[in-house]
DNA sequence: TTATAAACGAGACGGTACGTCGTGTCTTGTA
DNA sequence: TACAAGACACGACGTACCGTCTCGTTTATAA
């Protein structure tokens, strides 16, 4: 996938263009060294050192180290919620699952935290990341609402909170390294926002 | 507030010991480079520089730039759950409200969002975050266990796991910054955590 | 002297080679730092600032503190045995003369003192001190050599070991802060050399 | 010689006087971290560590860094020129030799190159050790002029001179790490200032 | 006989400098 | 004009010592 071991067949420009090549191999490079050392060892300097390019041709594309990031993390297959069987409980569950099943594979998750993180120090990358989120909050909101146009969920609610409410569980496992999830522990997490947890009496 | 100008008067060892004189102005000067620049200046040379303190009196008592910030993040009054108006769904609405409030006030949601980032490069970082976080988990959990016995709350709950569900709408709120909540809409986040949003047939 | 003033034009890089303006400013400042505040002043951090360079173009190129400083000394013009006015004693007392001259001059005696200081510490600063030496013994023994050669020096004598001596008077000087030195007393150091103190009988 | 084992039996106040027991485990100790990990690891810190002693201690006793170093020079049998058997070459030649040969035992060599390094920097300490060298001049030309009494040395010469040359020599070997010498080369040495390089015709 | 005063160990303090790392900008020569 | 390469100014990192300070303890000497 990256030739980087030839040391005779090196990549160079094509002219006055974008090199697509050059791209992959950055990104590439980008989600190894987050796949391989973690976060705290991603660096542009590193990037560039690893997928043979230049620093300026990083940034040439992406403005900022969060951009890179979030490109990243976009070029892996993000889980959707494909479900609509029918139960949504169980929809949602396996929707949940594999959403933390996708962050600990891979450096996915790794990325994703990198991004959080870049975002609390860099604007830009808080807007960023801000509207990638609203975004999903969108996507997984519509399929709440579709749910909701067939009667499985309460007319009144605002499905994009739902949503929300349910990444935030997500992220704060994401963010706080415990991605570890049972099949009982997402049902139940999920069984709080379908049933509520307040005593009816 | 801080009376570290007078040029004739500054403070030095106390013996073999801590001073905490120093260690409350470290705090302070953390504090207030979070709230005044935000998360993106902050530094441990700052926070020296405004302390006016020595470089490895920080690093003698905080062993990393997490450590500081999570103590600077103690010294606020942190809002509790001190409902108990026997309206569940009012007391919480009122904890979230101020949760979100507090963050946005002073610095604090900035020392909060510094932990966080920075806890996703660090792993003893992750771990106090995570500890932390256990801690206020367990203490907003134990407070809806307090409801359950008074059967405010479904017996089969486990109230740690709702805990976590309001937290984590609460940080993605802070994490992208999305602080300011109407009434309406934190009474209906907490809605969906008391009362679900299946639909009931 | 250094045009380092001007904000808006300040030096940067001139590709992927060594730009020989930084050189030539971090030479610049060291000499100044070592002629105007001594050797007690002298360190990396001030000659970055002083020329307007990152602490890493320095140690890019001069492994050490040694380097820098010999590379200083180096610029400045050292006195050689230029003589060769047939008459010996004279023309080593000339040198011995320049040479504390020299060292008294501008800043040139405070960094060699500097350097030989540093050798002290530093284990490869201390050899490339002996290099240096060795390079200068070797220069004003082959001149003593050719007084040899034309019989003005017995034929038995080892020259490298005379300049020796000579040198080791001048550093004994140097490094115990007596430049000053009289015609008088000149001629005398160097009569010892060249003549001897036994009495002949 | 050192105590330094006994943990129950520590070292401490013998009242409102000097102890000597310190004074002494602080010289020793500055001595054995000069011999044993040479000039570049000696500190006041760990000279306190080493000796058991507070840091206080050391500034009460010794203004500085240097004080401490010639101190400790000091405490080492310096060679003398006890020869007067009647032939000065061979005295001079063995007095030589002893000198490289004390620098190169124990850490004296060490604590005299400190010495020398830390005046360089220091003006006290300069001043210092020119004050100790203008002595051992003093003591070495005091026994050339015992020669001269004896018609051994020539009328004319400045035995101080002399001696300096000699010291001068010895320096110079000290400080560019060359203290091995051989008798010839020694004996070599000291003819040039005994007989001089000149030729007679 | 007691109180004082000074030296002791320990170690924290405000600093300075160290040598390393990463940032984002710049310029080279090559294709 | 894009590219790999890498130098540049900048500034934070975490560490090592500096020389000063105060603590609580110990003990010889003065009152």
């Amino acid at each position: 996938m990256n030739d980087d071991q030839d040391p005779s067949q090196r990549r160079t420009s094509i002219g006055a263009q974008r090199n697509p090549a050059s791209q992959e191999a950055i990104l590439q490079a980008a989600t190894e060294i987050l796949a391989e050392r973690g976060p705290g060892s991603f660096s542009i300097e590193a990037v560039a050192k690893r997928a043979k390019a230049g620093k300026p041709t990083i940034y040439r594309w992406w403005p900022n180290k969060a951009a890179l990031l979030l490109d990243a993390y976009h070029r892996q297959k993000n889980p959707h919620l494909h479900g609509d069987t029918g139960d949504l409980q169980r929809d949602l569950t396996r929707f949940l699952m594999e959403l933390l099943a996708f962050w600990r594979r891979g450096g996915s998750g790794a990325i994703f935290r990198s991004v959080i993180a870049e975002a609390q120090t860099d604007q830009a990358a808080c807007e960023a990341l801000a509207a990638y989120l609203a975004e999903r909050r969108k996507h997984l909101g519509s399929q709440i609402r579709a749910a909701q146009a067939r009667e499985d969920v309460r007319p009144g609610v605002n499905p994009e909170l739902a949503a929300e409410m349910l990444s935030g569980f997500a992220w704060i496992r994401l963010l706080t390294n415990r991605l570890e999830i049972s099949e009982e522990e997402a049902a139940e997490a999920v069984k709080i926002i379908l049933d509520g947890i307040r005593a009816r009496r």
